[in-house]
DNA sequence: GCCAACGTTGGC
DNA sequence: GCCAACGTTGGC
């Protein structure tokens, strides 16, 4: 099984959204990288740390689960969504998501300041400067440590 | 709101 | 294939 961090900003979907509803199509991402980790790498069961970006602070704040394998993002050819996109359509679709699953939300939210201050973190990709890519890898020692910081035991 | 860092686009 | 211009991300 693999692991991953997954960003969001939580004024428009956070842990608590996801507590909510359960499962969540990940749409709207439009970022290669990104796509060809879901595409072509996640696996249903694989974990992820589920990141609020944007936010005060920022950090990590629970756990989904990857729920369904890779499917086309269908707001990609439709002209109303903020994530359209004229080169892709229902043929050809360009754009691939999957659905991630509640697992748990943080008892202790982990800020980024207490990743960055980490000795154990050092290379975590989202530490690097200028880090944006809104989906990235994750080692399971680094998982299982930012778990063990947030206060859950998966 | 600022701005550094990055990805994408498109002219050549 | 280069690279300038542009748009976006995301911490601060």
């Amino acid at each position: 099984m693999r692991h991953w961090l997954i960003k969001s900003e939580p004024d428009v979907f956070g842990i608590g959204d996801l507590k909510r509803v359960g499962t969540e199509p990940w749409d709207g991402v439009r970022n290669y990288q990104a796509r060809n980790f879901m595409r072509d790498d996640m696996k249903v069961g694989d974990l992820a740390l589920f990141y609020h970006s944007n936010s005060t602070p920022p950090g990590v704040a629970g756990v989904a689960r990857v729920a369904s394998a890779a499917y086309p993002d269908p707001k990609a050819w439709d002209p109303k969504s903020k994530y359209y996109d004229e080169k892709a359509s229902e043929e050809n679709p360009r754009w691939f998501m999957v659905d991630f699953k509640f697992v748990g939300e943080f008892p202790d939210y982990v800020p980024l300041e207490a990743l960055r201050a980490d000795p154990k973190l050092e290379d975590l990709m989202i530490l690097r400067k200028g880090s944006r890519l809104s989906i990235t890898p994750v080692e399971a020692k680094h998982f299982n440590h930012i778990c063990k910081l947030g206060g859950l035991g998966i």
